[in-house]
RNA sequence: GCGGCUAUAGUUUAAUGGCAGAACAUCGGGUUGUGGUCCCGAACGCGAGGGUUCGAUUCCCUCUAGCCGCCCCA
């Protein structure tokens, strides 16, 4: 074997592993405001009878190509798909309603009472370009409720999602659309094709592109001129058939009455095939520093959902109707942080048990467990031998006080409460350390 | 997939075609068992590759990554 020469300069060391391109961890400092998040969709959902269901993140690709449609953007070009060893095209979940519905036709759930109410919350994938609140791993929660028809379904849906944003401290709007029957939904696009067509040339190049791809996208163009140009086009929502129509506005009523704040958007439409009549986003207006270019932040989509009635039947099901939205919550979350309701939300540690000498040491473990067990908010480092050092951390820490146990103190069968603000200390009963902590921090409060 | 901007330590950053400096954070010390201030010390860095050059962290190119916009979406 060749010697490698030894170079003077310490050998390069492999270049450290590195995150994935569009992936993310998420440190200690920031997980509790995702635990915040997580604790307060499951209590509200629980309480409206939505239970909680956990999917596989890997699905048969084919179950994304029959649900969300195989000339969609998401399933042509944005999953993860492979072959696993067995020959098997398999898919991590670019989202989580497609597994839901798969769900609910395996486990039989058309037997139970309907209407079904499910909620599941983990990442989903789409190999997409990073960019603000967008990433290739992005977490999900996902809420749906199979099997009833009728527009109050809709709105509890809808209704829910807001309770969740305003429990958070989130000021949103609901965007709502109709998207009518898929009858009616073609007949319009055709209607817009003809409408469209004459103007072609005028079109921007995305246009031309939607024109044949993706024509209900065509008034959703950011360029002026092409806005204008539609600005006379007819609308998908004075062409809805008449039971559209009438759903529709009964949503919309249910919303008045729970005073849901929302605003009739007819450029809304989903970029999932399996939407049919409603069709809503949820749009966070982030409290940005004032300034004027706030706009695009100001509109971002923090959720997204719609009623799918023919998806289920899609996939080999009885014919369900069903409705469902799903939060981007790295979005929720970055807009939560944000809020009012976030400040606050980290609790200190209350006490710092320090100790020294060898015998103090080994008592640590069943001394920190009496006071945690109790109740207590508890830092220690077990490791550190100096008072000073760990007194520093106590502080670093912002522990109300210091417990220290020395050598002298195991002997005597007591402990040194230290007060860390003005560092008066008091010798105590070392069997009532969580009496005397608990006396001195009620009094403090 | 397309376009714009960026890349120096864990973080925020400075300077420079000739040994990369600081602040904060980290770790250790300022004699025996007492934190916040102060003092001293240590470790840690030019995203990767190529080119120009006697010499490149600096100039050029490519790549990669990040941010932002488009597309699309949560």
């Amino acid at each position: 074997m060749a010697e490698q020469p030894v170079s003077k300069k310490k050998k390069r060391a492999p270049k450290a592993p590195e995150l994935l391109r569009g992936f993310k961890d998420i440190l200690p400092e920031e997980a509790p405001y995702w635990q915040r998040v997580r604790a307060a969709a499951g209590v509200l959902l629980a309480d409206y009878g939505y239970g909680e269901i956990q999917l596989p993140i890997l699905e048969a690709t084919s179950l994304f190509k029959r649900t969300i449609g195989e000339h969609t953007d998401i399933v042509s070009k944005e999953m993860f798909s492979f072959l696993d060893q067995g020959g098997d095209s398999v898919s991590l979940r670019p989202e989580l309603t497609a597994s839901m519905a798969r769900a609910y036709i395996e486990h039989g759930m058309f037997n139970r009472p309907q209407p079904v109410k499910l909620y599941s919350l983990g990442p989903a994938f789409r190999y997409e370009r990073p960019q603000a609140g967008r990433y290739r791993q992005h977490n999900q929660l996902s809420m749906e409720l199979f099997g009833n028809a009728e527009p109050s379904a809709d709105a509890e849906v809808i209704f829910i999602a807001y309770l969740l944003c305003k429990e958070l401290g989130l000021d949103v709007t609901i965007h709502i659309n109709s998207l009518g029957s898929n009858e009616a939904r073609e007949e319009y696009v055709r209607l817009l094709k003809e409408y469209t067509k004459p103007k072609r040339s005028l079109l921007c190049e995305d246009c031309k592109k939607r024109l044949a791809k993706n024509p209900l996208r065509l008034l959703d163009c950011k360029e002026e001129s092409c806005r204008s140009l539609f600005a006379s086009a007819p609308l998908l929502v004075d062409n809805l058939d008449e039971e559209s129509k009438k759903h529709f506005v009964a949503v919309l009523e249910h919303l008045d009455e729970s005073s849901v704040p929302y605003e009739l958007d007819p450029y809304i439409v989903r970029g999932l095939d399996y939407y049919n009549r409603t069709a809503f986003e949820i749009v966070a207006s982030v409290a940005g520093d004032g300034g004027v270019s706030d706009e695009a932040s100001a509109h971002l989509a923090i959720g997204g959902g719609g009623r799918y009635d023919g998806l289920v039947e899609t996939l080999g099901g009885r014919s369900t109707s069903a409705v469902g939205m799903a939060f981007g919550l790295e979005r929720v979350v970055s807009a939560f942080k944000k809020s009012k309701a976030s400040i606050g939300s980290e609790k200190k540690p209350q006490v710092f048990l320090a100790q020294l000498g060898e015998e103090a040491a080994k008592h640590m473990f069943t001394l920190f467990e009496t006071l945690r067990s109790s109740g207590l908010k508890v830092r220690a480092n077990f490791g550190k031998s100096g008072l000073k050092a760990q007194l520093e951390l106590a502080d670093k820490l912002g522990v109300v006080y210091a417990a220290i146990l020395g050598q002298k103190e195991l002997l005597d069968g007591t402990v040194i409460i230290r007060d860390m603000e003005n560092g008066i200390q008091e010798v105590v009963d070392l069997a009532k350390i969580v009496d005397e902590l608990k006396k001195r921090l009620k009094r403090g409060r």
